[in-house]
DNA sequence: CGAGAAAGTCGACACCGCGTCGATTATTCG
DNA sequence: CGAATAATCGACGCGGTGTCGACTTTCTCG
């Protein structure tokens, strides 16, 4: 309800505190980052916070945004495309998995609170429901085109696909080290053993 | 330190409060249960609680104890045999399944905690270990005997299947209707497209 | 039995973190 | 200038946690 327009001097403060938070992410899970301290690495009171931000979650929440973009960047000539693309593929994977570098204590807070703080969970559904929505589509196109093998539902399939890389990358002390693994694992997934790889009956 | 032997009266309280953790936790999330219902629910007072547990984690570790056993079970066929037995996978996924649906609430809530509960992160910690230990096992065993082809190292590529198990599980609103995908996907994963498959047109 | 240890119970207390309120001081702008 | 609006803060009340010390019940064994 406060804090309608007026760009200036107290926009520093709230970055202030954006960035605090970004900062104790890196160092200290959610839990134990209290609003004193995100108000002390802005300079100003505990109750001088809540002129910025309704709570902790909602800094969270507004970090989480400006992921957003990120977080949708570099996936599109995958997802627009079609067939066994492992560039592609290799390319957004590793993407994602910078970003799981560089936020993943960001993330994996976050997506702890998501059940009980309903706006994370929206975002998250959001971010989910897109992707998921794109790869389903691949994968109809490319089941129509005798691309890719029949299998569960479209939207299921890509459903696990994404949890496979949530649940992987938020587990990886290196996601960028996973990148060549999940490549692989995701085609498996979408067309089976693909071209020859060594073994195989 | 207290609490040592004597195997009567106060156990029946221990009980209550385990039972009644488990019974609120089918209501609602672990954030929200608070100590007072936990004694409420055995008919003692807050601060007797505190005789019994250290703290709200520590029920759920209890829990999480109980289900341990549970959690091992049914997946032997599949983690000690050989080559594509869809049966006895379907079989593992089918008991996972039946767990998820009855303590859903209860595993996702301390797998949420587990950052900044250690004993949480050690229980899932070893539940993982003792799973893709032996997966990994399984692999190599196949990769070995030509059933299966090269990939991603074992331990990897095992790690990502657990991974891929707690994520679409616990994310599920209906475990069981998951499990006839998700043996697909593991299959895929693990030895590519095989034979045709039938389940969902 | 009956005394003393151990098991169990509880109320009171101190602590911490959250969110709110009202009063106060800076700032902006007509 | 002066009025609206932005920003700041201290004080308060709330709810949940964990601890302490005193008290009662229940075992146990001489």
């Amino acid at each position: 309800m406060t804090r309608r327009r007026g760009p200036s001097k107290g926009d520093r403060r709230e970055r202030a505190i954006l960035t605090t938070a970004r900062d104790l992410l890196t160092r200290k899970p959610l839990a134990d980052i209290t609003i004193d301290e995100l108000a002390a690495g802005a300079e100003i009171s505990r109750s001088s916070f809540y002129f910025y931000f309704d709570s902790k979650l909602a800094v969270v929440v507004a970090l989480l945004h400006d992921l957003t973009g990120e977080l949708h960047a570099g996936s599109s000539p995958w997802l627009d495309g079609t067939g066994p693309d492992e560039e592609a593929l290799r390319r957004s994977l590793t993407g994602l998995a910078a970003i799981w570098s560089g936020h993943g204590r960001l993330l994996a807070g976050a997506l702890a609170a998501a059940p009980g703080c309903p706006p994370i969970a929206a975002w998250r559904a959001g971010l989910r429901d897109a992707h998921v929505k794109r790869l389903a589509a691949r994968i109809e196109r490319d089941r129509a085109a005798g691309l890719a093998p029949d299998g569960p539902a479209p939207a299921v399939l890509a459903g696990l696909i994404d949890d496979l890389r949530l649940a992987a990358f938020a587990g990886a002390a290196d996601p960028a080290g996973l990148v060549d693994d999940m490549v692989l694992v995701e085609l498996r997934i979408l067309y089976g053993e693909i071209g020859e790889t060594g073994a195989a009956g």
